[in-house]
DNA sequence: CTCCCTGTTTGCGCTTAAGCAAAGAAGAAA
DNA sequence: TTTCTTCTTTGCTTAAGCGCAAACAGGGAG
């Protein structure tokens, strides 16, 4: 599989980049293609690489010293991710990127994006927009997490998820299907896999979803709003 | 109170900045000064203003819809805050800042400083510094929040707060003062001023630290650094 | 000096959700 | 088909920490 300069005006931060760049871009860059659970990078290596999402799903974890993990992003495809690496040389990725299907990826070399910068406005901009949603939704999740209870973490992770990584099943259907484990779910929404478990089962009982093994297929993605915002105001 | 354009050199973003940029931000800024529990801007506000606290320090707050609130950022004198509503046009503070004792901060116009970065690579860099810095910190603390209990929590919290706006009492001595109430702490942690409370009156006894009325006095962060790597890797 | 406001402490009960164990499916591989 | 692995479910137990209520205390205002 090759990559076509052009297509890379899906991604946003080359929406504007003149097509000289990127063919230089594709030229000095590599595609990698991995298989489900397998790792673009480990937290912790040097971040010489910044990657668009080609095809696939990737999750970005973050674990602490005694192993447990945290999801901070996914990532669908014509995506960025590990984009920071490119300001600071000589930083490392504080985070791993684990495919959730198998994937492929074109690594950028840091060092080559942060040479093209100075003389390319778009790079800026597009960067610091990047980053600044980055900010927002962390700052959001962060105070989800503080303030609200699983039941709701759980139907705004879903949601969110959603629309960043889903796949509707079908144009005129609402339903939109997720490439994720219980185990994925826990680390996404801040719990446990068990209370997963119980609170997807109920939301089938409720006919909001089906969950199956590793997937799970919202239904009514309106009726999980609904928790959201029933289930903490009265 | 006057400001002396070539004082912001204290601050990172203008470490490089040649003197006619300082000059024109001055001239074309005004500073606020509002006393303890004020606010600078309140969270929805248009962000109008980026600023840059001369002195005191202040708190970044933001509230979920019934009203609970999380500390996201603690600020001090030559720090910059709500400098993203510079990135994108028309953005509204999706934080409130209230300073936790009397301050003063120097208010810059968004509009000006976006006009200025184009023709500016240093504001350019160093705002992306100031994100990716603020990005890391945020993965750190969400990761902490999903993975590590209150107590563990409490104490990177402590640590955190003290090298970022902690006072020194003495040259000499290590220990550092924090001018925050067990409501402030709760809400820098994830947790309830109750619980708060509780360890800070166990830690108390074991002499690590000196809580009173709207201040903590670490005696000993040393103590804290043991709690955080010793209570949980067994 | 006294009052009053606001922040703090502490006992107590209770809920949430974590965590363990063990059994149950759903695929993949053989 | 049978086996194996991995993911999932579910009952049960327990701990953490939330949250109420009520008492307490520091310190500024008058």
């Amino acid at each position: 599989m090759k990559i076509a300069p052009a297509d890379l005006r899906h991604v946003d931060l080359f929406k504007e980049a003149p097509i000289e760049d990127l063919d230089l871009i594709v030229e000095r860059s590599i595609l990698r293609s991995i298989e489900q659970d397998a790792f673009f990078f480990f937290q912790g290596d040097p971040a010489s690489h910044a990657y668009v999402l080609i095809s696939g799903r990737v999750k970005l974890l973050q674990s602490n010293p005694s192993g447990q993990q945290v999801n901070l992003r996914t990532v669908k495809e014509w995506e960025m991710f590990a984009a920071l690496g490119v300001v600071r040389p000589g930083a490392s990725y504080p985070v791993a990127a684990q495919a959730l299907e198998s994937s492929s990826a074109l690594a950028i070399e840091s060092n080559f994006m942060r040479e093209m910068m100075p003389s390319r406005p778009y790079l800026n901009f597009g960067l610091m927009q990047l980053m600044t949603g980055y900010i927002n939704e962390l700052q959001a999740r962060y105070r989800e997490l503080a303030t609200e209870r699983v039941e709701r973490r759980l139907a705004l992770t879903l949601l969110r998820l959603a629309s960043q990584i889903g796949k509707r099943i079908r144009e005129d259907d609402p339903a939109v299907e997720l490439p994720l484990t219980r185990q994925d779910l826990a680390e996404a929404s801040g719990s446990t896999m068990f209370t997963v478990s119980r609170i997807l089962a109920e939301w089938e009982r409720q006919g909001l979803l089906e969950a199956s093994r590793g997937r799970v297929l919202i239904r009514n993605p309106h009726g999980l709003v609904q928790i959201v915002d029933g289930a903490g105001s009265e």
